[in-house]
DNA sequence: GTTTGTGCTACAGAAAACATAGCATGGAGT
DNA sequence: ACTCCATGCTATGTTTTCTGTAGCACAAAC
């Protein structure tokens, strides 16, 4: 089930991109299969183990749906971003920095390990 | 169960702020509560026609997680931002813009309705 | 005192995600 | 040729999440 603007998906008959871009985006895993791979290309199995070990059942179809999208691709050297991909992606690094500003806001101050 | 930056989420024991953002995004219909909000304060009732008429029970939870993430308010006149949660919105009203390029770019002229 | 709006909760069924096992392919080494 | 390992998955049964519908409690308006 191939979710593309245009098309309707979960919660929007329309299939206005924003619409297909959350019903895409809010699903688990996602996000964080997208951020992962901001740096390198990683394998499938790499790519498991830094989501946590997530199901390879579901990676796999993320990863499915990522490329239907056209945000990631599988080449030499795994899988990884797509121009349009790393566009998304570099958004969403900032959501870090903004990430760690709202952590103070709401109380809690994160050291990051090491 | 309530995602506080510093207290592990699903798929990070860390509580690294980036994670829970995603872990809290991540989920259907976070999105575009948040997006729904933008312009101005809905009702519990207009929230849900909005959202689709989406299940009370998930709308509920997710104003329960977004107060408590210090993301939304209930208030004279019902569901908004906050401060914070107005910035993080914000974050996301770029993707709207970007959603429609990546839409032609994948092969998909979408025409807004009217 | 009945109707309307609002903010929910209850509950049963459907869909999504999970954990674990395991298979098929391909290359490196011996 | 054969074992070993990495890689990219699929299969399956269980658990969690989400859905759809009904309905309750409170408050204000009429």
């Amino acid at each position: 089930m191939t979710k593309t603007p245009g098309l309707p998906v979960r919660g929007s008959t329309t299939g206005r991109p924003i619409m297909v871009l959350f019903d895409i985006l809010g699903q688990r895993w996602t996000l964080r299969i997208l951020w992962e791979l901001r740096e390198e290309r990683l394998t499938f199995r790499e790519l498991q183990n830094r989501c946590d070990n997530m199901s390879p059942t579901i990676l796999n179809g993320r990863l499915k749906q990522l490329r239907d999208s056209g945000f990631v691709d599988h080449e030499e050297g795994g899988y990884g971003h797509t121009d349009i991909g790393r566009e998304l992606t570099d958004h969403l690094v900032v959501f870090d920095g903004w990430a760690k500003n709202w952590a103070e806001k709401i109380g809690m101050e994160y050291e990051a390990p090491q």
